[in-house]
DNA sequence: CCCATATTAGAACATTATTTCTAGAACAAA
DNA sequence: TTTGTTCTAGAAATAATGTTCTAATATGGG
């Protein structure tokens, strides 16, 4: 099988994150510095820099996209309110995946020199998400801006105001909550 | 006097915004090429890279703190609401300063190389806007962490949805305030 | 007009970043 | 043990970016 890697995909992902956040940049040599592994394990592992960013952009989105997915599929007494609190519940589960979530670009991780093969799985992942929010639209009536708003807008704007730094407290998730009811319950069709 | 300056500092802010949010990231050479302004005028001018991105925050700090600070104060039939409104008014009154308020980080902007001076005035700013949130709550009762949320957090949130690309669709407004309202009014001293 | 001043201009230079490359280490199977 | 494979390691080569510098351009006042 060969020698066995001393280094993990995530451990890179987070230090990608940290440094975002804290410099506003990603150089390799900062890498190697914050993670320990050496240049020629990053490149053999990742390609190249555009596919190192574009992978920890992906592996988050990943991440985060399939709680987000089924939390908007699963039945409650108001339709995506689930959905709404995963995005604080994805910052306590995951603080480092969050960091990329919450606090950059995706302009920041992909560009259009980043490799194919990441692009198209980013276009997918994207689409996946948008039907899936079509299809909760057209089940209960709400008008996709305000879906957008209730399931994404007010959440990120929400755990946004303690990352980095700060754990997400557990008391956002009322106030949460509350804002998704005040724009969504207006619009339900009274079943 | 001397010969009179071919460009606006604006003009040149504006194309930080607009590279931050397209690539992710600011050179020099980019700000040549999207400005029409030489490198050496830029030089002259802002000194160096560092004070030339911190002076782009800077100012779209102050512009968007003076709005705010003004709504604060104003009085209204709910306290703070005004303020709130301010986040997606300013979007549209100044779109270009607003891709750098709602898409990019300080960090981005702002590291420790950032000239000293620099440094302190964003301290200043920051100050001064904390000081009259503490004042707000202070005044009405308010929790912090409920101040933030209705009056930056889910505002920020909401029209992030939009930027960059998309205008900040007036009718934001009225949801904006229904959020407010949400989070806020529960929490209001009946007077 | 001529001087002092402020600004522009961009080539040359210095610095810093990314990438490649070669040698070697760890591991599994034959 | 030998062999094939995968991974680590970091110095060297390559590429790119940030900065400086000198000359030239425009403007207003004496």
């Amino acid at each position: 099988m060969g020698r066995r890697s001393t280094f993990s995909d995530d451990d890179v992902f987070a230090a990608v994150g940290r440094m975002l956040v804290r410099d506003g940049e990603v150089r390799m040599q900062s890498v190697v510095e914050e993670t320990g592994v050496s240049v020629g394990s990053l490149y053999h592992r990742f390609g190249s820099r555009e596919g190192l960013l574009a992978r920890a952009w992906l592996d988050t989105l990943g991440a985060f996209h399939a709680r987000f997915l089924a939390a908007l599929d699963q039945p409650g007494e108001v339709p995506g309110l689930a959905a709404a609190l995963e995005t604080p519940r994805f910052c306590r589960a995951e603080p480092d995946k969050a960091l990329i979530l919450v606090c950059c670009r995706r302009s920041e991780l992909m560009s259009d020199n980043t490799p194919e093969a990441l692009q198209a799985e980013l276009a997918a992942a994207n689409d996946r998400v948008m039907v899936a929010i079509d299809a909760f639209c057209r089940h209960t009536g709400l008008p996709l801006e305000i879906a957008r708003l209730g399931l994404i807008g007010f959440p990120l704007g929400a755990v946004k105001l303690y990352l980095p730094g700060e754990p997400v407290p557990e008391a956002l998730d009322a106030e949460i909550e509350r804002a998704y009811r005040a724009v969504v319950l207006p619009r339900l069709a009274s079943s």
